[in-house]
DNA sequence: AAGGTCTATATTGTCGACAATGGAATTAGT
DNA sequence: ACTAATTCCATTGTCGACAATATAGACCTT
C-alpha cells in the first residue's frame, strides 16, 4: 500500500494511490497542522459528504489515523481527535530520546559516507542561515537534519516508528502547544557536533549527544509549560 | 475502542467489544502463533467464509495488523503476512533494545513502591522454577518480567508501542524461526541485577544493564543465524 | 520458439442500505 | 422539584453488490 518514495529534502512522502490514501494522508495533515481541532469529532457521515467519499473510505482513513494514534475511537460512539496534556508531551519526548539516541548511534555505523557528505553539507546551508539569522532554521531545517540521521540508520523498523508514528505526534503538539520556539543557535551548534560524532564513527558518542539534545528541547518545553 | 485491562500475569489483554476486534485478536494470534505461516496470503474473501463476517470486518481487522506490521499489502493486490529475514529480527531487538532501556530508566524513576515489591517477588518465584530447572522460566516468565517493566515505566507512548506492536512482532519472529532457545538462568540472574537497580532507583544503571541484558540476547540470536 | 499483446477471471476498492448501539430528550413517579 | 425509566434519534457497525485493477492464460506475431 504505502510505499516510501525518496525526496531529496525535507518530509518522507507517501505514494497515495487509492482513494482512502488520498483521504489519510488529507486527513492526516489537516489533525497535524491544526486546521482540525484537538478533541474535535471525527463525524463519519459529514466527512464522507465533504470529501464526496463513501464512508467506507473515511473509516479505512480514520484507522490509519488511529494507528498513528492521531485519533482516538470508542466502540459505538465514534473517533475524535487526540487530546494532549503536557504530560503526554513529555512522554513522546522520551520516546523520541531513546530512538533517536539509538539512530544517532547506528546511522554512525551504517551511514555511507555519501550521506555523511550530504548531511555536513546540510548543515553548511544552515550556517548561512543561522547567521543571516533568518528563521528558516526553525522547522524545516531541524527536521531535515534529524530526518536524515533517521535515514541514515539503515534501520527499517526504526524508521517507520519515528517518520510515521513519532514525528506527525510531534509536529501536531507543538502546533497546538503553539510551540515555535526559538533554540536556533544553541540547537545548531549541537547539531554540528552530532554531525562530527557521526562523520569520525563514533557512535557512542553521536547517541549521547543526541540523546543531550532532545532532552534540552525536552526540558525548554518543560520550562515553558509550567511557568 | 481499544482498552487495556490488567491481568495479574502475563501478556495484556484487549476488551473485544465488536466483531471486528475479535476477528483481529483471532487473526494476530493466529499469525503470531504460527498457525498462519510467514508470506501466507489474506484472502479477504476465504477469511470471511471461514470466520463467518463480512469482508469489511476483515478488511478492518487486517488494516489493523498492517498498524502492527504484522501483514503488508499493496493496493488492488492483497495482504499477506510479513515475511522476517534475519536483518528484520536483528533491527527489532535494536529497537527493543533503545526502548525497553528508556522503560527501565524510568520504571527505577516512576515505579511504585508496591509495583517495585511484586517485581521482586516475581523473581523470588522464578528462581524457585530455575532451580528446579522447570522450563517454566522459558518464555512466559521472561515476558512476564519485562511486560512489568514496561507497564512501570508510566509512560502510556512507551507502553503502547511495546505491548501493542513490538512485543508481537517478537513473538512472530521467534516462533517462525524456532528460537525457543535456553539463556534461561544467565537472563535471571540478569534480571535480577536489573530489579536490584530499579529498587535502588537508580535509572541510569536499570537502563544499562536492560540494555545489555537484550544485547546479549540479540548476539544469541545473531549467533544463531550464521553458523 | 520466444516475446509481446490481448482477453478473461479472480481479487481488491468503493458504494449505498440495513442493523445495532449509545446518548439525549421526554415522560412518569415519588 | 428531582430522580429514574423510557422512547426516540443520530451515529456507528455490518452487510452484500458493483466497479476497478492486477494477474494468468491464450493467442498472435516475428
Amino acid at each position: 500500500m504505502t510505499q516510501l518514495a525518496e525526496k531529496s529534502k525535507g518530509t518522507p512522502v507517501i505514494e497515495a494511490v487509492t482513494s482512502a490514501d488520498k483521504t489519510f494522508i488529507t486527513l492526516r495533515t489537516d489533525i497535524v497542522e491544526g486546521r482540525i481541532l484537538a478533541g474535535a469529532k471525527l463525524s463519519e457521515a459529514e466527512l464522507s459528504t465533504k470529501y464526496g467519499v463513501s464512508r467506507a473510505v473515511i473509516r479505512e482513513a480514520i484507522s490509519r489515523l488511529m494507528a498513528c494514534h492521531l485519533v482516538e475511537r470508542k466502540a459505538n460512539v465514534g473517533a475524535r481527535v487526540v487530546t494532549l496534556s503536557p504530560e503526554g508531551l513529555i512522554e513522546l519526548y522520551q520516546v523520541r530520546e531513546s530512538l533517536e539516541g539509538m539512530a544517532a548511534r547506528l546511522a554512525a555505523q551504517n551511514m555511507t559516507s555519501e550521506q555523511v557528505t550530504d548531511l555536513q553539507s546540510l548543515l553548511d546551508v544552515h550556517a548561512q542561515g543561522v547567521k543571516d539569522s533568518q528563521s528558516y532554521y526553525q522547522e524545516a531545517g531541524d527536521v531535515d537534519f534529524h530526518y536524515r540521521i533517521i535515514i541514515g540508520s539503515h534501520n527499517s523498523q526504526l524508521i517507520t516508528l519515528l517518520t510515521e508514528g513519532i514525528y506527525h505526534l510531534v509536529r501536531m503538539y507543538r502546533v497546538q502547544l503553539g510551540m515555535a520556539g526559538p533554540r536556533v543557535t544553541t540547537a545548531f551548534a549541537e547539531h554540528q557536533h552530532i554531525a562530527q560524532a557521526i562523520a569520525n564513527r563514533d557512535a557512542e558518542l553521536a547517541e549521547i549527544l543526541m540523546r543531550r539534545h532532545i532532552t534540552y528541547s525536552r526540558q525548554n518545553i518543560e520550562h515553558k509549560l509550567k511557568p
